[in-house]
DNA sequence: CCTTTTCTCGTCATCATGACGATAAACCGC
DNA sequence: GCGGTTTATCGTCATGATGACGAGAAAAGG
């Protein structure tokens, strides 16, 4: 029997928050097709590889830190015939959510990679559509995971976390609400006994994520035209 | 630039209802590898052909019922290496729920086709694998989605639609609190204006599904260990 | 000491839910 | 015709989650 060849690449949507909005880590590529245009990281998965593994080396090589803290999980595939001009090729799309760090510029092999604001950007290939697919998930899961923390570093307050779900949702919360909502659902946050110094205002309490997979009862934000 | 060379396949977890119990429809192998096993039906995508179209031609053929009011969505991709002993081929599943309809036995290249109960099934490649994936994917979809229509005729009961949350839940709902939510939510089901006649017990309206894409506030199961 | 800022706790009305009683509308057997 | 059975549909009530918002607690800064 025959059939098709194709070329299999990973895909990476990393996502982050920082300055008060949700960004998403972008290279421009060094090489054609779309030369110079922005893309999502990524690449071909290598001979004797699993996905996750691909997924995993990718973003090791384009952030430096790999998954330290943070959260890596399939997003969905794309394999449109016309999606590369070079011939089928199937991209395998993974969502990636870190703590804001620095972006170490010395990728392998992108000439530059920085933190652009999710929103219309004119990305290579069917970018655009993985990056909106990627987005919309990370908004869902908040809902029904803890996995707002994945954007915070280890240890965090509850201003922070309501940050992160005011960022990526892009709609503001009560914070006597959200504090009472995270305090009281089982497994979302465990306190860590230590509490903010320096700043401005009443110290807060610092948490760590909890070890809930779920959220039981979700935390639901509000449906547009409701 | 060079890289592994791929084979891609669409396998299909195709799920209904029937007998109270949740199915999927397997085929027994007719080809090595895994001959004779019982396995997902799938396929390799074909050259010029997008993914979604995959899955559709591959419902089609198994089942001669194209997603006549089912639904049919993207599961997840699966590519560890040693997954075929042919070489490299990457999986994309789709998940298909469709009402209890009969198989037409006469597929293409599948020697035999019918409807197993979910469990515990030595299927061939690691399709025990996709078929937890894809029962776990629909038990969530029906929480947060008015779905579970699509595994009832065009027309259907409040009673047949509970029927299926307990079928695929596994777990019985109180019929009258069942009947509130479900037409109480808006975009769930819509009434026809017709009944049933002839069986047992007080004739029940008839409903089509609902224009909601999310069903607000959702239908959550109940957690284990709560 | 007073103001500002932010965190934390409380109150209250409203809504959704689970448990369950009661009525409605068909059928069956006699 | 007439109870008895079955299933559908509606209602009641207590409980729990949520949104709106008041108020005290604990820091910094003048």
């Amino acid at each position: 029997m025959t059939y098709p060849v194709f070329a299999v690449t990973v895909d990476l949507v990393v996502l982050t928050v920082r300055e008060g909005g949700l960004h998403v880590l972008l290279v421009r590529r060094g090489i054609e097709p779309y030369l110079d245009a922005w893309a999502l990281p990524g690449g071909f998965v290598l001979e004797d590889e699993d996905l996750p593994t691909a997924a995993r080396r990718e973003l090791a090589e384009e952030t430096g830190l790999a998954g330290a803290g943070g959260h890596l999980e399939q997003l969905a595939s794309y394999g449109a015939p016309d999606r590369d001009p070079r011939g089928r090729v199937v991209t395998v799309a993974y969502l990636a959510l870190l703590p804001d760090l620095p972006v170490p510029t010395a990728g392998t092999d992108a000439a530059e990679a920085e933190w652009r604001p999710v929103g219309k950007l004119g990305l290579a290939f069917d970018h655009d559509r993985i990056l909106a697919d990627g987005v919309e998930r990370a908004r869902s899961k908040l809902e029904y995971t803890p996995l707002a923390a994945a954007f915070c570093p280890p240890e965090f307050t509850i201003a922070a976390l309501r940050q992160v779900y005011e960022a990526v949702w892009g709609e503001s919360l009560d914070p006597r609400n959200f504090h009472r909502k995270a305090t009281s659902t089982p497994g979302f946050v465990s306190p860590t006994g230590g509490s903010t110094e320096g700043g401005t205002g009443r110290p807060a309490r610092l948490y760590r994520r909890g070890d809930a997979a779920l959220l039981n009862p979700p935390l639901l934000r509000r449906r547009p035209g409701d």
